[in-house]
DNA sequence: CTTTGCACTTTCCGTTTGGTAAGTCGACCG
DNA sequence: CGGTCGACTTACCAAACGGAAAGTGCAAAG
């Protein structure tokens, strides 16, 4: 009789390095987007979510409690009526914003590019 | 009796989005962990696969065909013996590197960050 | 006391991801 | 012609991911 096949369990990837520990900040879909959309000034639920067409309401609102988990955004309840959630960088959050921003010019810069190759191919 | 559900099919994500644009690339495990060990030179499969501890030869291979296809990567079979494969960056590829140098400088400030707060709280 | 708006939460389910283990293939060395 | 090495492939599988749709809790307005 076969032995049931087991997962390692242990943490497998490169545990200190830094490329990979800030990339788990980052991932999860519209995780990214989310800092994005905040990096300037607090926003409520419903006006992040209208900012990030696409994303469900159950995939939202656990990234947002991952990244309150994790120390990255702040929760604020506002007492206006009906009461609104108010969602800000921490002090850690905006110290992915470097990150986040380098990723964008990068998307401009890859979006001019194919616009480049229009031309020269198209 | 009940219809079945179906999924919607069409692209729900931001399209025109730079910064989902440029996630695209770098997504799925150890994808930028390569473009980061490649982004000064070309290197070997096997060089690139103990360069990054932890990844399985499947999802490695599966990895730089993606990228090969994207245009981000060039693999060029070096005739030594047995045959070797050399990956590098195109200068496509070359363009995600300022992204991923970001997010390294991001990674050791957190990890700098961290430190400091064994002192102040541990 | 029903309705409305906000901020979620829950259930269900298909798709994707990524690891393990084993196998393949071609080139050379001896 | 068997063994080894480098570079993959393949089969299998569990877990994570993430969307759709519907429901919950609460506060105030009407």
């Amino acid at each position: 009789m076969a032995v049931k096949r087991r997962k390692s369990k242990v943490t497998p990837p490169p545990v200190g390095c830094p490329l990979t520990a800030c990339m788990q900040f980052l991932k999860g879909a519209w995780t990214p987007n989310i800092i994005w959309y905040l990096r300037s000034e607090p926003r409520r639920f419903s006006e992040l979510m209208a900012d990030i067409p696409g994303v469900s309401p159950k995939v939202f609102t656990a990234r947002l409690k991952r990244l309150e988990q994790d120390g990255i955004l702040l929760r604020r309840v506002v007492p206006t009526s009906p009461p609104t959630v108010e969602y800000s960088l921490t002090d850690l959050g905006q110290e992915l914003t470097p990150a986040i921003e380098a990723i964008v010019q990068v998307g401009h810069k890859l979006k001019r590019r194919r616009a480049g190759s229009w031309a020269s191919r198209g």
